[in-house]
DNA sequence: TCTGCTCTTGACCATTTGATCAAGAATTAA
DNA sequence: TTAATTCTTGATCAAATGGTCAAGAGCAGA
């Protein structure tokens, strides 16, 4: 019998090893060329082994970009999660985008990833967008109505400031290419773009008293 | 000998007619499947012609690739070279973000072509980036500084208020399906989009006297 | 050392896909 | 009507690509 894929026993050193170089290729890989632009020689190449070894890990290049997905996902949440209903709205908020922004720096390979994805229909996370995510949006649009309702910040609608967030700080990763053109070599102009974004999304939200 | 690609000679009714009918399939299977998930069948098959027949128009992929951006390009900044320097800084911006809302409801299949091709390093558009688009923010930009200069205007860097204004209104048509997992059915969520947005861009621009 | 399991790979296959071509159909201008 | 030109397509090709397989190499526990 032709050996069966790795089983559901406890991980290799080996099989964790390479699990992990193959995924950190593949994140590579496809947040350059998206799922169908990126071929399973790439990933292979990238990650130093031959097609046929990589596909003894994963079986088939859906599974390879699945998890890379679900590997990076619960890590782009993480700081919408930590917006505390405790604190002083100002505060969170600028914590939040601040935290957003740092991400898109550090990570924007993940954001491309996640860009093209939804771009192109959200097939392979169409359920973690209607469940987990829609939930935490929910529950942190709750709390901002809640902040607005309490006096402590500008009426503003929550999912769209949500969105605002999102939309503006994934920009700076997901279209680093245009902000180049058009700005030179993106490193002072990804600077200024938190203070700009504190002022132009959070400032104005600060009670008039 | 052969027949030679369509001369530069005046075009036939029927040139006219089905390069026209071809850049329409082409906007929407590219936008939906961008560059290299889509095929030339497909476009073929939406356009009701055969795959040779296609071929006899454009004689290669990227050439309908590239007459599917170019064509969509110049409408896609015109409200942009429309900001007007002699007019009223607050009513200018709205009036721009208003434009912006509307285009990417009206033709969100043109912002869905331009966002992937960036995202995936606008190999085909660079020097439109970096020539015509760059000169344009320039100039609006230096516009822009020049209300603040004149106190018209609350201090911000004009280039990121911009790339702002880009994020959030074409957010709404690149990541609809993402909105449509939160909010549902995106009617009345992007109905809200245009209000909340100039509250959050636009309305904390206003000098306070 | 021996044994069984894991890991690796060259060779190969089937399908998809961009592109070509020759031949015939339709259209246009005279 | 006729002749030239434009338009259309079935058949076909070569390359790229996702995936398979059998055989051998490496490794770990007894």
């Amino acid at each position: 019998m032709p050996q069966a894929k790795p089983k559901a026993t406890r991980k290799t050193r080996i099989q964790a090893q390479n699990e992990e170089i193959i995924l950190k290729a593949a994140l590579e890989v496809f947040a350059a060329y998206g799922f169908r632009g990126s071929t399973v020689d790439q990933i292979a190449s990238r990650a130093g082994l031959s097609k046929p070894n990589l596909l003894y890990y994963f079986r088939r290049k859906e599974d390879i970009y699945i998890a890379v997905l679900e590997h990076t996902l619960d890590a782009w949440l993480e700081p919408l999660r930590k917006l505390d209903p405790e604190g002083d709205p100002i505060r969170e908020l600028t914590a939040y985008l601040t935290s957003k922004i740092a991400a898109s720096r550090d990570n924007p390979k993940a954001s491309k990833l996640f860009a093209n994805e939804i771009l192109h229909g959200a097939t392979a996370i169409g359920n973690f967008l209607k469940g987990p995510l829609k939930e935490l949006v929910d529950a942190k649009a709750a709390v901002i109505q809640g902040w607005i309702n309490a006096g402590k910040l500008t009426a503003i609608d929550p999912y769209h400031l949500i969105f605002a967030i999102w939309a503006t700080t994934q920009h700076y990763a997901d279209f680093d290419v245009q902000i180049k053109a058009i700005r030179g070599d993106a490193k002072e102009a990804t600077g200024g773009a938190r203070e700009a974004l504190l002022t132009l999304l959070i400032e104005g939200l600060r009670p008039r008293i």
